[in-house]
DNA sequence: ATTCAAACAACTTTCGAAAGTTGGGTCAAC
DNA sequence: GTTGACCCAACTTTCGAAAGTTGTTTGAAT
């Protein structure tokens, strides 16, 4: 008989744990994996730790390289503009198709979500450089929720994994000088009014901008 | 010091032939895929035809349920609708990059792949009713050199592994009859001329019929 | 000093058997 | 005849040790 519960293997625990860490910095770009010290690390076996390896390459967190093992996606300023292209191309393709085929249900996942995040504490009190994790998980919730109103599966997941890939940038934190004059509160309110209100050409438009302009500030802070 | 070779690791031969033998049909769609069976099929280790499971997961070709083993993905026309939508979507949008930036060496490269394509055998002389592998290499192989010029990986990546998806369904195969009217070759020499030519908006607008029309007609053959 | 080869250490990859899970089938109780 | 608990076979998942690879270091020969 189906146990109820969770049908959750060994390996999708180290996945999950090993794609926090990562997306957390606690595992930094460029950094090499290797299995001893994974092993180790999350109480597990070779082969558990290598299966979770192969998933977050296909996700394009880790780069492997045959018999030199696994590396933490190294980061470049080139490489996060070709990324943020691609993200604005499809973000903006897959909102249009969300705006127009989100039903009333769409639109009320999608206020809950920008009202999570509006309350959600920004900057950490013990590291006031550096976002909370928390507010970057509301910020995704946020983001996805917008999206989900789009009826198509593989579009809804490509640029959801393009927006995790971008999530390994977070690590070039923006210092709140460096984003002076900037409201991204505002930005979000306004994307989502724009939504709600199927005004797709410009919620588009804003969405776009939010992208780039998030992107453009952190190749500023990384160049410096 | 690095082998100049392959870099080739036992588990990617595995990964390759399996890949082979489910976009060719000789393991179908749903067909459930044991251990055992496969380890006597490829000559190889549980681990190994893991991990190639793996990674064909995450492209779409099989599914996995935890505990229940791995499945060749089913076919739906559901299914085939959705993929279409996404592949016109990705297609046209990377199309319309490649033609913007693409150079004469992606010129020349499209124009040979086509002329394979023209001069490849198209229908099985022992089966008259399918397409021949030869064929269809050279078809993927075209549709890939059109894309080629645009800059953007990640755009590239996305569209080839939509294109890829889409193979399973030739598992479908259209006869001849069902064809009838249809000039595939001059649909392919529209859509490369338009290209070179640097009509953006024809070409885009001939390749999205060009996989529509593609996509109806399997659907027709399937539902009858 | 420089070059080359052989030996080494650390790691990755591969394997096959042990442990755990699932679904089905059997048998007794009602 | 139906229900429910138990058992069994087949398979999936997990493990840890064996085999193979890589890059480096050592030492002899030019």
């Amino acid at each position: 008989m189906a146990t109820s519960g969770a049908g959750v293997t060994r390996t999708d625990g180290v996945h999950a744990r090993l794609r926090e860490d990562i997306l957390g910095g606690v595992l930094s770009p460029g950094q090499r994996l290797k299995f001893p010290e994974l092993c180790r690390r999350y109480d597990t076996s070779v082969g558990a730790a290598r299966e979770a390896l192969t998933r977050l390459a296909s996700a394009g967190l880790v780069r492997s390289q045959a018999h030199q093992g696994y590396v933490v996606t190294p980061l470049s300023v080139d490489d996060l503009a070709e990324l943020t292209v691609a993200r604005v191309q499809i973000e903006c393709l897959v909102l249009r198709m969300s705006v127009s085929d989100g039903d009333v249900r769409w639109e009320a996942n999608a206020i809950a979500a920008h009202h999570l995040l509006e309350r959600a504490p920004y900057l950490d009190p013990d590291n006031p450089a550096r976002s909370t994790a928390d507010w970057a998980a509301a910020h995704a919730a946020f983001h996805e929720a917008l999206l989900a109103g789009c009826a198509n599966r593989r579009l809804r997941e490509v640029a959801i994994g393009l927006r995790d890939e971008a999530e390994l940038y977070r690590q070039w934190s923006i210092t709140p000088a460096k984003a002076k004059g900037r409201d991204v509160a505002a930005e979000h309110r306004a994307i989502l009014e724009a939504s709600i209100a199927r005004d797709v050409d410009v919620a588009v438009r804003l969405l776009g901008e939010h992208i780039s302009t998030t992107s453009k500030l952190l190749i500023d802070s990384a160049v410096e």
